[in-house]
DNA sequence: TAATTTATGTCAGCTCATGACAGATGACAA
DNA sequence: TTGTCATCTGTCATGAGCTGACATAAATTA
């Protein structure tokens, strides 16, 4: 990789720890763009060329979850069922976090702090995960055998998603405090819903050993 | 009621009338506030009295719909499950908004439409819907006997307001539509779900008639 | 009608965000 | 090494969203 790439990614990396900073500290609206470059040793408007908003910085570890949920999604194997495949996609991301490069997963932690403490970026970032949502329903409508428009693919997801926000509404110490909530809401999940309710209709559990 | 509290009526929605009209012919980003308030003819100083942004004259009649439910769901009577509270809340609601005066039920399918094609909209709704959730899980925790931090009620409330979401994301034609794509996805969610799931736990269907 | 309260208009100012242009810096080939 | 090119950055100007301060106009009350 040149020596340009190197630089424009530290510049981000750097403009990104600047804002989380500075919003977690002085919140988020009392901070200016101007603050944030002048930490960074760029021109405001150098920032716009890296993000298309001031929200955008802040919910750029956001954005990466929700890629990262994505692509652990796809990879998994179809021979799991779709509710199946999201609890460890789930489950294999928050251990990547753990395992991976402390900086990102601070990044993390720092953003869903933020997020949860201010309601316009609260607003955004429901606005990213509606906007995954769809490719989340693409691929387990897949997985279940139909269109993105069937109903129980979309009902699949958005139960599943609702349960991550959920995750997301307690107070985020560090990510083995989210796992945590994210294994016990899961468990309650399970005991709520009928089993084999995200499976395709052909593989339905018979009600009482009756052939169709 | 005085002539001073009927002409402020007026004016308020004059500006949200003037506002979803001019976001939907020719977009949200491109209205300016200077536009809204020359078309009800006041002063742009004063579109900020009555409203607090752009985004907030755009979701006033989606947070006039989260009051309405609200409202509606505590009136229900104690003696019905937490999700059939929520779901016949629901209904009530649609058949109040179709009895109602025509232009409340006009500016609510236009914010609709709106809010469903604007992205940055539809984070702000999400975050009105957000903000409402918390105060439906107080009631529902009312309902079941709990403290508002107990998860079972979370989660009931959390997939009811998840189907109200997929319920809203189809197009919106008018409000007949919203209520037939809204039964389907109630049967689907019943079809999903256990018998007595959100019931509080004394009153949990037996698994097979043994007495605890 | 007079006094008081309240809504509105005007003005100045700040922050966010974008386009245009010029200068600086890294990439690359001769 | 040097020159050329592409790209990144800073400066400037501009417009829109939003707010505080103050004066004016209107409605309420006595």
């Amino acid at each position: 990789m040149g020596l340009r790439e190197r630089k424009k990614q530290r510049t981000r990396d750097a403009l990104i720890d600047a804002a989380l900073d500075l919003f977690l500290s002085q919140g988020y609206e009392a901070t200016t763009i101007d603050q944030i470059a002048a930490r960074v040793e760029v021109s405001p408007r150098t920032f716009f060329r890296y993000f298309a908003s001031k929200e955008d910085v802040a919910l750029s570890p956001t954005a990466d979850e929700q890629e990262m949920f994505l692509a652990e999604l796809v990879a998994r194997p179809l021979s799991e069922p779709p509710f199946t495949a999201l609890s460890q996609s789930m489950r294999a991301m928050l251990s990547i976090l753990k395992e991976a490069d402390g900086a990102e997963a601070s990044r993390v932690v720092k953003a869903q702090r933020l997020v949860h403490s201010t309601p316009v970026l609260l607003g955004g970032a429901m606005r990213l995960i509606r906007e995954n949502e769809r490719r989340l329903i693409a691929e387990v409508a897949r997985r279940r055998g139909t269109t993105p428009d069937d109903l129980q693919s979309q009902l699949v997801v958005s139960v599943f998603v609702s349960i991550g926000l959920l995750c997301m509404d307690g107070p985020t110490e560090d990510l083995s405090g989210l796992a945590r909530r994210y294994e016990e809401l899961l468990t309650l999940a399970e005991r709520s819903l009928r089993p084999g309710w995200d499976l395709p209709v052909r593989a339905e559990a018979a009600p009482a050993s009756v052939a169709s």
